[in-house]
DNA sequence: ACCTGAACACCGTTCAAGT
DNA sequence: ACCTGAACACCGTTCAAGT
């Protein structure tokens, strides 16, 4: 569909040999993220992966922000939201929860971008919203529930993304276990625990408590 | 107690004037970034805020992410743990969270250097996760539950703080209020709630249930 | 309408030279 | 030990010139 938005302006009849569409430019930032990450990424390089100069971007996207909003709602699409009509409420709310969260783990730069854009500009993005939303209505909460229930899980997931990334030592205290005797004590309670992960330790906790909460504020 | 580490190579008896101390350079940062914001703090707007040349400096902090992580470090000390060990465990676990959230939507880009940094970098991060830890402890959550405790709460409270820095708008649906109907009404009920903010109710939402939960864990 | 190539206004960082 | 000034290796972005 937004291939079809995206060419729409172009003659008929006139061959299709644009290569600097959305969708396309979108799908060689994507690609060349996989394969080198966000650190590196520069309009420079997407341009050169796509066969063109840096400057034949700009009549496209008119700065690297809106490149990466494209790419932003993009990988929105990748997010499960499958379980929603087809399993109970809360196991698909679950689905979706950790799905969103490792998506946005391998693409932590863009959760700055998903947390201030208005939906207008992300398309795929209230596509979502739209989905968990008849889920959560379909499983009885209130419509004045909806939104705050969305919004306090997307922003556990957010954290709890950032959380993906951080060092498997990160709480280890070291030479400052003295100066902190409780916390150390229980960082050290969490290595006893190694069929997961502390960030996923965590991310279950939360998670069943928000879940909890939320079948909490279901009406018949 | 950073200022004696830091000026405690000179000699005794020579006189104090060297400017570019760590607690020295991370006030002016602060001060910078509090008057421009983070956009515009750069390593230059930063020296010359101290009257010294950009590569002087690098004779003190590697990297302008090490002058960020002192930063981030420092503004872990203006999170209110106060209530610990003065009030009920839950009471003082709300006014911290508000506060930790409070402060981190107003520095923003400091989120993805605590959720990563390892914590020997970081001993004022330290002491709030003890002072935090004690008082779960004190309340009788289990050793082994704290960590994922605190970890759930901080990553629901980054989450919350990019989404402070939300606009106001960002949910609303325009154009495309038909493709999304259960979402645009969700959103339409929203509007009702005229004295809280959206981000603060969804907060709210989210901080009682996980209170909830780890008011569950308790033990006598 | 859309591309190229050169240029601009920055960045963070390094390093020889000073004191 | 620590500062200066010049330089380096980049960035994102603009724009005249082409087709």
């Amino acid at each position: 569909m937004s291939d079809a938005e995206d060419a729409g302006h172009r003659r008929a009849g006139r061959p299709l040999e644009t290569v600097l569409t959305k969708p396309r430019i979108t799908a060689a930032a994507l690609r060349l993220i996989g394969a080198t990450g966000y650190a590196s990424f520069t309009m420079s390089g997407l341009a050169r992966s796509l066969g063109v100069a840096p400057s034949a971007l700009y009549n496209h996207a008119a700065s690297k922000q809106v490149v990466l909003q494209w790419l932003q709602d993009h990988v929105m699409t990748m997010v499960d939201v499958a379980g929603f009509g087809a399993e109970r409420w809360d196991t698909a709310l679950r689905r979706w929860a950790w799905s969103y969260r490792d998506i946005f783990a391998t693409h932590v730069p863009l959760i700055s971008i998903v947390a201030v854009l208005p939906v207008t500009g992300a398309p795929q993005t209230l596509r979502m919203y739209e989905t968990v939303a008849a889920g959560l209505a379909a499983a009885g909460v209130p419509s004045a529930q909806i939104v705050p229930s969305i919004v306090a899980l997307e922003s556990f997931i957010f954290g709890s993304a950032f959380d993906v990334t951080a060092p498997a030592d990160i709480f280890e205290t070291g030479a400052l276990a003295q100066s902190s005797p409780i916390f150390s004590a229980a960082v050290g309670h969490g290595h006893e625990n190694t069929e997961k992960s502390r960030a996923d330790v965590a991310f279950e906790f939360g998670l069943e408590a928000l879940v909890d909460r939320i079948d909490g504020l279901r009406r018949p």
